[in-house]
DNA sequence: GCAATCCTTTGACAATTGTCAAAAAATTAG
DNA sequence: CTAATTTTTTGACAATTGTCAAAGGATTGC
């Protein structure tokens, strides 16, 4: 077991070492510079990143405004995950916050490591089902909660993103405008 | 082929007539009446469910008010989603809005199956793949988005829960009042 | 290091949505 | 079928949040 990337997905579900080293053998370790944009909108998302260090944002464009869909940091999964699952163009948008050192595998890859390796189809699932607790988490913070409690509720699940992530798109994060949030900022 | 559970399944990822079999002899078909509660609050959900015909809705108290979090209909899956996945109790409860046929499976036995059938796990993570671009979508529909946008949104995309489910079930699904809802209503 | 740009804060005000209460309508149970 | 219960509608008002504009800070690029 060689990089951070394996590493951390062993942890999710064990894989023999066929299956890593064929996955180590489509994964691609890159070093980007802050700003870069790992998918552009409006295309199928053939890869899907593993964050190894650094920051992104996941976003898209309403009514001329942007809004942020999503935020990945160290250790996480990245991209537009819409569209590398559906296999359809998206109009998300995913770029870096910071520096940062990702691993990409591509779509097709993926399926062709999954249709060999039954731990690997299995890592696959609960790595899809870990990531659809985390939008249903997500979703419950803003169901139904006041500005002031999403708010609160990212401050106790996700302390370090209000330090790295500017304050327009924490707000938009919490689906509420930068104005309202830097007030809120100022009470509490 | 012999159940519209497993014929439903088969169109998001083909399975062996041993996969099939296997599917079946774990699965249950219900007859249930209307009020039946599936899940309950507090407790591991060791079922997760395919309506046959009927409609289902999974809510949770907030503050001493019921928020709808989810409503499945016909040829969908329905559950205490999170704690099925998590194998964490959830405040979640999930009950029937209509007389409906269900069938169910419970989380041991899909388990085993995934462990010995690699098409099972494949459909598996198709499955849970769907839930997440189904869960996202939600999610976009209520991020950002006035009262009016989300209920001319769920009047484009589920136009059938508008006639099937009561009013106030609704405006907590879509993130607002029943009040504002009626107001909308009125309006349009 | 400094100018230019971008981001955040603040103010004044408007629009939206929520709250509470009561009436009207619909549904349920006997 | 009718009474009881629940749900929806409506009204009056309050609270929250959004909008627009301008000032103040911070950051970036040369």
């Amino acid at each position: 077991m060689q990089n951070s990337f394996i590493t951390a997905l062993t942890h999710f579900s064990p894989l023999s070492e066929a299956s890593q080293q064929a996955l180590a053998a489509v994964s691609r370790r890159l070093v980007l510079e802050k700003g870069h944009v790992l998918v552009n909108a409006g295309m199928v998302s053939d890869y899907i990143y593993f964050i190894e260090q650094g920051l992104s944002r996941t976003y898209y464009l309403k009514e001329g405004r942007e809004v942020t869909d999503w935020l990945s940091a160290d250790g996480e999964i990245a991209g537009s995950i819409v569209s590398f699952i559906s296999r359809q163009p998206d109009q998300r948008i995913v770029q870096l916050l910071e520096p940062s050192v990702v691993w990409a595998v591509s779509y097709g890859s993926l399926e062709t490591l999954y249709a060999h390796h039954h731990d690997l189809e299995r890592l696959g699932r609960l790595l899809v089902s870990h990531g659809l607790l985390q939008l249903q988490h997500r979703f419950d913070a803003l169901h139904m909660a006041s500005a002031l409690e999403r708010y609160q509720g990212l401050l106790a699940n996700r302390p370090a993103l209000i330090q790295r992530v500017p304050l327009g798109m924490l707000a938009s994060y919490l689906g509420i405008t930068s104005e309202t949030l830097s007030r809120i900022r100022a009470q509490v």
